[in-house]
DNA sequence: TGCAGTGTTGCTTC
DNA sequence: CGAAGCAACACTGC
């Protein structure tokens, strides 16, 4: 689930709990976290490694260590936990915590863990499994998030730029506002929220847009990821931040998997949940037009 | 009980 | 070229 403002709230979490320290050993359950290097020559590489700052790029989380960059991208379910290592047993991932609520039951997802030199860990939690780490140097880095398109909540993401992005594009603006080189860090949830703020319809195509609909668009773009970032993501299911909270926009969602509820602008109409592109799209049929 | 659905992305196929 | 399908996993909910 992490979109940008997940990826931003577990950014700014790191940032001031784990900056300065030095990783003192790696340890994982599952080897394929790692995607490059292998988690052989990666687990050798990594002790003695400063953490230098923690960065964000669209939904990446960027760990700069000495002159090299690990990269995470946490797919659906990944998210970081920071805890003292003695809240992990030594085999922890095959230790069910008490608690019935399953996103809680975080032990029991971590699948890769760094030792911390003040005696705590930094610990990838993710129950599906498809998150990715890998290790680069600086000009790889850059080569790896080349195609990314521009960040919603920089100054550089002016209407102006969100046009240019959309020139050309042909489908529906649900689907266009998901791809990652248009606009970076948008994912279903808030492509969702945007929209009924909006009140577009999320299969109305591109070219059909009016000017005065996209910028409805644009700056619902940066007022719903602004305000997400604030209260720290959505947590509609795993997600937790670096001490294992929820996020609070889950309260505040408006459309996003309430299929059926009536539409909060108490227009009388319900959530209806339609596909598009393959994705569950959550709109209101008399709002959205 | 079983199976469709789930926040993402990239690869394959047509 | 684009669009669609699917795979990578594990769990929820109907």
């Amino acid at each position: 689930m992490p979109e940008l403002p997940e990826v931003e709230t577990i950014r700014r979490d790191l940032e001031a709990e784990v900056v300065g320290r030095t990783i003192t050993s790696v340890s994982t359950d599952w080897p394929k976290t790692v995607a490059d290097p292998p988690f052989e020559l990666f687990e050798g590489l990594l002790p003695g490694k400063k953490i230098k700052a923690i960065k964000r790029r669209a939904k990446n989380l960027i760990i700069e260590l000495d002159g090299q960059y690990l990269l995470i991208h946490f797919k659906m379910t990944g998210h970081m936990i920071v805890a003292d290592a003695s809240k992990l047993h030594k085999d922890h991932w095959d230790e069910a915590d008490s608690s019935s609520n399953l996103a809680d039951r975080v032990n029991q997802f971590i699948h890769l863990v760094f030792y911390l030199d003040d005696g705590r860990v930094m610990a990838l939690s993710d129950l599906r499994k498809f998150a990715r780490v890998r290790l680069f140097a600086k000009e790889q880095l850059d080569e790896h998030l080349s195609g990314l398109g521009p960040e919603p909540l920089e100054a550089g993401f002016t209407f102006k730029v969100f046009k240019e992005q959309l020139a050309g594009k042909k489908g529906a603006i649900k689907k266009i506002l998901l791809e990652q080189d248009v606009i970076s860090g948008i994912g279903n949830i808030y492509a969702d929220e945007i929209l009924f703020e909006s009140r577009i319809a999320p299969q109305r195509l591109v070219p059909d847009l009016k000017e005065n609909e996209l910028k409805a668009i644009y700056d619902n773009i940066r007022k719903v990821l602004a305000k997400a970032v604030k209260l720290r993501g959505t947590s509609t299911s795993d997600f937790r931040d670096a001490s294992g909270a929820k996020g609070e926009f889950t309260e505040v969602r408006k459309v996003y998997r309430r299929t059926g509820e009536p539409c909060p602008n108490n227009c009388g109409g319900l959530i209806t949940r339609m596909k598009i592109a393959g994705r569950s799209s959550h709109y209101c049929p008399n709002c959205q037009k």
